[in-house]
DNA sequence: CTATTTTATCTTGATGTCAAGATAAATGAA
DNA sequence: TTCATTTATCTTGACATCAAGATAAAATAG
């Protein structure tokens, strides 16, 4: 019995005709999201960082040498828009994190690159990162880590078009 | 070969030896969330509200009579801090779907109570949010959806105290 | 070659969120 | 009783995000 089962308890009295099924796993799964980001955010946190800022670092690093993509490469994997992206750079330039230079070739386009410092700082974040993250999903057994991701990848192909 | 199996392979190559299983796991978790809120979002805007407000309203009509609970009655199931709770429930006022109403007893206290009006939009809402949830996880099969509820309620029973 | 369309980035304004602290009322300890 | 503590709500300031549109440069159509 826990706060999503009281939930749904309480839509059986209030409306019984409700399918809750759904909302039971759909329920579940943000709750289990919104702890991992919290989690993983004191991680962060620690380094002097947030998720946003170690999302475009960590995708800065793991492209390899130069270290370096335009703010649309960078939009590419990442779920945001291109405000949001332009926040982003413009914080981690401010903290001396990146730096923008002019692309003589497409003079609409910029290349956004890590500097020593913010190299620096996301090959120790990443690694502490990773430990983490081992310790969140712990709980569950490497088969059932296995099985829950099988089942997360055949949602997300079903999903490829939503 | 998803978005996630391409970032691992680009961990592969620059940090070998970095322990990318529960990378994967977590990514593609997240960006199930992410897919999930998006699409129940499209169902609070055709109901002009969004999630938040939807929660809040929500919470109040699975009370049932009298739909009313102080702020931080309603705190106790989302997971958000008093002054988020308090932006949340001006915007609702201001819609003119709940009203504040003084409590005689407590006077540090508040009543948050659906207005007619309120009860009547969240009561379409929320019909219409289930049928969504139930597109949304029909990608999956009972039996695979069953599975998945069930490691969610293993993962958040081992963290209850994170 | 010029005009139109497309592309890449940035800007603006509105929301939603949190952390930290302010305020006011109720509770508890001496 | 009186003072300190706890509780309930709200305020403030800083960010992150999006939608919509502005701007400038490149690509394309005729």
């Amino acid at each position: 019995m826990d706060e999503v089962d009281l939930i749904i308890a309480q839509w059986a009295k209030q409306r019984p005709e409700l399918n809750t099924r759904p909302m039971a796993l759909i329920g579940r799964l943000m709750r289990v999201s919104h702890v991992l980001a919290a989690e993983m955010g004191k991680t962060f946190a620690k380094h002097n960082m947030n998720g946003p800022s170690f999302d475009v670092l960590a995708t800065l690093l793991r492209t390899g040498p130069p270290h370096a993509l335009s703010p649309n490469d960078l939009l590419a994997t990442m779920m945001i828009t291109s405000g949001t992206m332009t926040n982003r750079i413009d914080r981690l330039e401010q903290a001396g994190l990146v730096k923008r230079i002019q692309n003589q070739n497409d003079k609409r386009s910029v290349l956004i690159a890590l500097t020593e410092q913010g190299k620096t700082l996301i090959e120790k974040t990443v690694t502490a990162h990773v430990e983490t993250q081992e310790k969140l999903v712990s709980p569950l057994t490497d088969e059932e880590q296995a099985t829950f991701n099988k089942l997360l990848i055949k949602y997300l192909s079903a999903n490829e078009n939503v």
